[in-house]
RNA sequence: GCCCCUGUGGCGUAAUUGGUAGCCGCAACGGACUUAAAAUCCGUUGGCCGCGAGGCCGUGCCGGUUCGAGUCCGGCCGGGGGCACCA
């Protein structure tokens, strides 16, 4: 039951089941989908590399690794027992249900590159010459480019390959042992270093490349990795700029097998020709563009069962346990019934698993969670069958808790379920998710693959858990840099609050800028909006903070006044839906402007439509104007100001006079003027005329 | 190295998505009120030339498309973020 590393590809996968709705789902017919469920053992356990580090006798995320070896500790990889999700098998959904979100572009793209999709074929390669042994092994790579296949001069193979002591060969042995001891003490970060030389070293032995059935040296490098693909490459140097740098450093054979349509390809091969284009010197499928080349090849491949068309991704199952004592327990047990011990799964009755009281939480020193220290706690006794069990002492990372909290939210009080299935079709898909730009591909991928998971197991409704999203853009310091206690720039809000109040606060923190941009925040800047608000306030509140609403009146408003209230309105009401709500402030301190322009008093109705209209930003404000107005309701029972689109219009339009796309005049003129009338009057325009008379008008 | 976002007055920003660049604010300057200050109110405020009418220049830089470019295209420079030897 432990798997093995890089047997991530089981025959099961989700992509099949992308198109079945809910309602599909929980007909019992639909046999793919419960054959998918029933196969793919979406919880594993592998033996798989982590960063370990003896002194401080824990594991250790990526970037805490160098920091660690600066103050003088030794971090090097180790295979570890760790608790894997087979989020693998839901690569293809993940990526093609991007399409039904309105995320922002930039954050599905980086969901799409981290998913890595890439079309390709795998290839069979026969180790041919120089193994110690009389076994015949086969070595299968990926390439994304199987038409440059007769142009493979070498293969590759990354250091942790299983194959590698297999096929070194006696007198290459030392070095190869060497190379890999070298490799292990690089971190993960120093093995991808592009700036670094090329390192590699020689197996002793060779394979048949299948195109051309001539012998290829087999190459150790750590430029290929185990955790994508194969773990195999096969090299092609005129056609890959990896290839070819590995190429030069060790003085293997460079050979041009695509050009560049019309090109005549005989000029020496002084860098890696990386484009499509045409085969050449590649037997039955020269002269062929690469896209045909390949569709060939590849058919070619298949008859001959040497290889067959293949996709890959970059994503790799999710390490999901973690050494710690804080962290949600695994319901696992294991338990011995004869035949050794087998992890097995908590039923329901035994949930929750609760976490002991420990005296200490600090790491165990063996690389094993605190938990196994307690033997209290690990030691238990398997309900079903009465046998001594032990609990499984890992916990799970942070990102568990985080991929479902969304849906406990609906039914927090729920006690015999995770969530009602009432519950659960009335809110989701959550409608908007505001949240940083930093979790594009954690979180945010993590969450919308256990939701998946939930979906095919049909406890939820829908397929994706967030249907809008938005990144809220951070507030800054005055200095323009990221807010941090160690720079000392950190405004602090509730010195605000106090001095302007909440209100206050909150309106400027809408108008600083645009939701979505990081912006600095001016310290200065917000006495516009406080004296905007209190503008507001004292049209009926005196300085004796005694309502007066003399300035108030029954007269309709003025023409203009009644064209600004409409605009802004309809300003206010659009930008809130699309939150932008800077510009929908700025429209407000608009509409302030109008009324204190207004010379007959202020109209009240419209003066209860601003007060409407700013309730979502100043509620305090807009409450207390409203009780003191007469109102015994509270303003948000109130409805929402409607705008008339009529009312909107202006009567008089704004032309623009421009010669040759400069502006030279503008004429106020009523709408709807005829198209002879206003040229005339164009044309009569002194500053116009000035630059049209005694030439010929080709276009208006 | 690759990918994405971004660059507009002294500052935060706006611009109907190809048609008046700078709305709304901050700051600054001038004025009113005041014994004075704060608060409040009125005015000016992209740069250059001009008494003025007005003119020229101007959206990081260089070019292009267009009658017309902050907006579209190509190249460069700066800032931010992401991924990283992905075959």
């Amino acid at each position: 039951w432990i798997e093995s590393n890089g047997t991530q590809n089981l025959p099961c996968d989700a992509r099949k089941t992308c198109d079945y709705t809910a309602d599909e789902w929980k007909q019992a017919t639909n046999k793919e989908h419960a054959d998918f469920l029933a196969n793919c053992r979406l919880a594993y356990i592998a033996e798989a590399p982590v960063n370990w580090c003896p002194e401080l006798g824990t594991v250790l995320a990526n970037e805490e690794v160098s920091e660690q070896e600066e103050k003088g500790f030794t971090v090097v990889r180790r295979n570890m027992r760790q608790w894997m999700l087979r989020i693998t098998a839901y690569a293809d959904r993940l990526l093609h249900d991007l399409a039904t979100l309105e995320w922002p572009e930039s954050t599905m793209e980086m969901q799409r590159n981290w998913i890595g999709r890439s079309e390709g074929a795998e290839i069979d390669f026969r180790v041919a010459m120089g193994i110690p042994s009389p076994e015949e092994y086969i070595i299968r790579v990926f390439t994304t480019r199987p038409d440059t296949l007769f142009g493979a001069t070498y293969m590759v193979i990354a250091p942790e390959h299983p194959l590698v002591a297999k096929i070194t060969t006696e007198e290459r042995k030392e070095s190869v042992e060497n190379y890999i001891e070298e490799v292990r003490r690089k971190s993960d970060l120093e093995r991808v270093d592009l700036s670094r030389e090329k390192t590699g070293v020689f197996t002793g032995a060779y394979a048949k490349n299948p195109a051309t059935g001539q012998p290829i040296p087999i190459w150790i490098a750590d430029y290929v990795l185990m955790t994508y693909g194969t773990g195999a490459i096969m090299a092609v140097p005129g056609h890959d700029e990896r290839d070819f740098e590995f190429a030069q450093a060790f003085g293997l054979p460079i050979v041009r097998v695509v050009q560049a349509s019309g090109v005549e390809g005989s000029e020496p091969i002084v860098k890696a020709y990386t484009e499509e284009g045409i085969a050449v010197n590649s037997g039955f499928i020269s002269g062929l563009y690469t896209s045909e080349a390949k569709q060939k090849i590849v058919e070619w491949l298949e008859m001959q069962k040497l290889g067959h068309r293949a996709i890959k991704y970059k994503l790799r199952d999710w390490l999901f346990s973690r050494q710690r004592f804080w962290g949600e327990p695994f319901p696992i047990i294991f338990v011995d019934e004869g035949e050794g011990e087998y992890p097995k799964a908590l039923s329901d009755k035994m949930l929750p698993v609760v976490l002991p009281e420990v005296e200490s939480y600090k790491p165990s020193g063996t690389g094993e969670s605190p938990l196994a220290t307690i033997p209290e706690w690990v030691n238990t006794t398997d309900p079903e069958t009465g046998l001594p069990a032990r609990r499984e002492t890992n916990t799970m990372p942070q990102w568990a808790g985080s991929s479902w909290y969304y849906l406990r939210y609906l039914d927090p009080a729920n006690d015999r379920e995770l969530v009602s299935n009432e519950d659960e079709k009335y809110w989701m898909p959550v409608d908007l998710y505001i949240g940083g730009a930093e979790h594009a591909v954690t979180h945010l991928l993590y969450s919308r693959f256990w939701h998946k998971v939930l979906f095919d197991l049909g406890i939820v409704s829908t397929k994706e858990p967030f249907q809008r999203m938005i990144h809220q853009g951070i507030v800054l310091g005055e200095n323009g840099v990221k807010m941090s206690k160690s720079l000392g720039n950190v405004v602090n809000p509730d010195e605000f609050i106090s001095k302007f109040g909440a209100d206050t606060l909150r309106t400027y923190y809408m108008f600083l800028g645009p939701f979505d941009a990081m912006k600095p925040w001016d310290s200065k800047g917000i006495t516009g909006v406080y004296r905007f608000l209190n503008r507001i306030w004292r049209i009926v509140i005196g300085e004796d903070n005694v309502t007066d609403a003399s300035r108030l009146t029954d007269i309709v408003p003025s023409k203009s006044l009644e064209r600004t209230l409409h605009q802004t309105i309809r300003k206010v009401t659009e930008d809130i839906d699309a939150l932008r709500f800077n510009t929908a402030v700025s429209a407000m301190m608009i509409l302030q402007n109008a009324i204190e322009d207004e010379q007959e008093g202020v109209p009240r109705a419209v003066y209860e439509i601003l007060i409407k209209l700013i309730s979502p930003f100043a509620p305090h404000l807009a409450e207390e104007l409203w009780q003191r107005l007469g109102n015994h309701d509270s303003i948000f029972k109130s409805s929402w100001p409607q705008y008339d689109d009529a009312k909107t219009i202006e009567d008089t339009v704004t032309i623009i006079l421009q010669v040759n796309g400069k502006m030279r005049d503008k004429l106020d003129v009523p709408r709807g003027m005829a198209q002879q009338d206003l040229e005339r009057f164009a044309c009569e325009s002194e500053k116009v005329s000035r630059y049209i008379d005694g030439k010929q008008i080709r276009k208006v």
